[in-house]
DNA sequence: CCTACCGATCGGTAGG
DNA sequence: CCTACCGATCGGTAGG
């Protein structure tokens, strides 16, 4: 079976001759990425500070002092996890605008990133969850880099909102900024209430969009 | 100026003879008010684990060990600081709509509510915050009893929802539990981002309100 | 309410 | 990537 040279899938194979871009006699990325996953499912359950390198170390099948052949420090595995929850979370709701009906107005747009950002909190799920669960209790240095992360991504809803305000699809007296926390706050504040047994991320996305611009009120009867 | 018994506010004074109700001999109820305050500070600003007995020890001026004479463990102190919190917000929405003007209708009702659930978040502060931050880091077996009295909480403001629902103030098409699930969002994300420079607790309160019932968008304009 | 201390666990390192 | 270990810190206790 192993004369033919393919019986590894794509996923899993390594280089059988050192390459000149990526040597072979260096460690895998994947024991990188293995040890990744594990912290980020603990991150998102335990917080940061319960979260010890012996977890992350036997979640992954080695010891804890072996960590550091991969990473300078649990610092820096924190990081790296939620940097990356942030990044996978603005990537997906870039793909979905990007696949978006053409013609689309201001509103249909941010009802689609709402719908990509719940859905991406949901199922690409334990980075995305470590990063907002752990912000606030990580140290100080990290947090700072974190926030120019952050605000990355709160500008690309800034300018959703804004594209919105400027065609005229806004109410006047609404404030750009306060709807922007708003819309954060019902899409995040899922993370400490959604159960999987609960209602789909997508539904939920079209409900918060409904009643965040159409209102939870019965309109005026025209009379 | 201490022969006229007058000397010390209401605030603190303690009994100056052996009262049936609360014997003198005990203990001041002071310091432990002074332990949970410590607490309430600490565990919102640093999260469970975080918080060593140590830290609020030394914030209270006494030793790590002395709080056992207070209290029975580190749980027991988080969980009365949380259950605190939840009660503190509970009862100030509570005195809010009671004082509400007469024929108020159920949706000025929540208004009033979603006020004073920011307002006591935001002023009251710690003990409320902390009910919050730590939620999800505590062990299992306070988590299980916090949920009861969230649930209390849980109930008043169905209880207000229903009503609107009921007066028929409220748009068909709204999921009651994703509409309080929303306002729950909205409010309690503030804890997120809202600094003492920014807006009012009450101001936002009263935007808010005004974008989850009335819409962000645009209304259509009669034609 | 303090001193002195317990066993457990932490992040991290040396040397291989 | 492991073994063995470091100093620091943790929640909690004994005895006063």
């Amino acid at each position: 079976m192993r004369a033919d040279g393919q019986h590894k899938s794509a996923m899993t194979r390594r280089a059988s001759r050192p390459s000149p871009v990526a040597p072979a006699k260096a460690p895998p990325d994947d024991t990188r990425r293995q040890i990744l996953n594990a912290a980020a499912k603990l991150l998102r359950r335990n917080g940061y500070a319960s979260t010890s390198l012996r977890d992350i170390a036997s979640a992954t099948g080695m010891k804890a002092g072996s960590l550091y052949y991969h990473f300078a420090s649990k610092e820096e595995i924190a990081e790296t996890v939620m940097v990356e929850g942030i990044d996978l979370v603005r990537a997906a709701v870039k793909k979905a605008l990007a696949a978006r009906p053409k013609h689309s107005d201001p509103l249909e747009d941010i009802e689609i990133a709402v719908r990509a950002h719940l859905h991406a909190l949901h199922e690409s799920g334990d980075y995305a969850s470590a990063n907002i669960r752990c912000f606030n209790h990580v140290p100080d240095e990290i947090k700072q880099r974190l926030r120019k992360v952050r605000e990355r991504y709160n500008a690309d809803w800034r300018k959703l909102i804004n594209q919105a305000r400027t065609a005229g699809c806004l109410d006047t007296d609404v404030d750009d900024e306060a709807l922007r926390y708003g819309l954060f706050g019902v899409m995040n504040w899922t993370l400490e209430w959604l159960r999987p047994g609960g209602p789909l991320p997508d539904d939920l996305g079209a409900m918060f969009f409904r009643i965040l611009f159409r209102g939870a009120a019965r309109p005026p009867t025209r009379d």
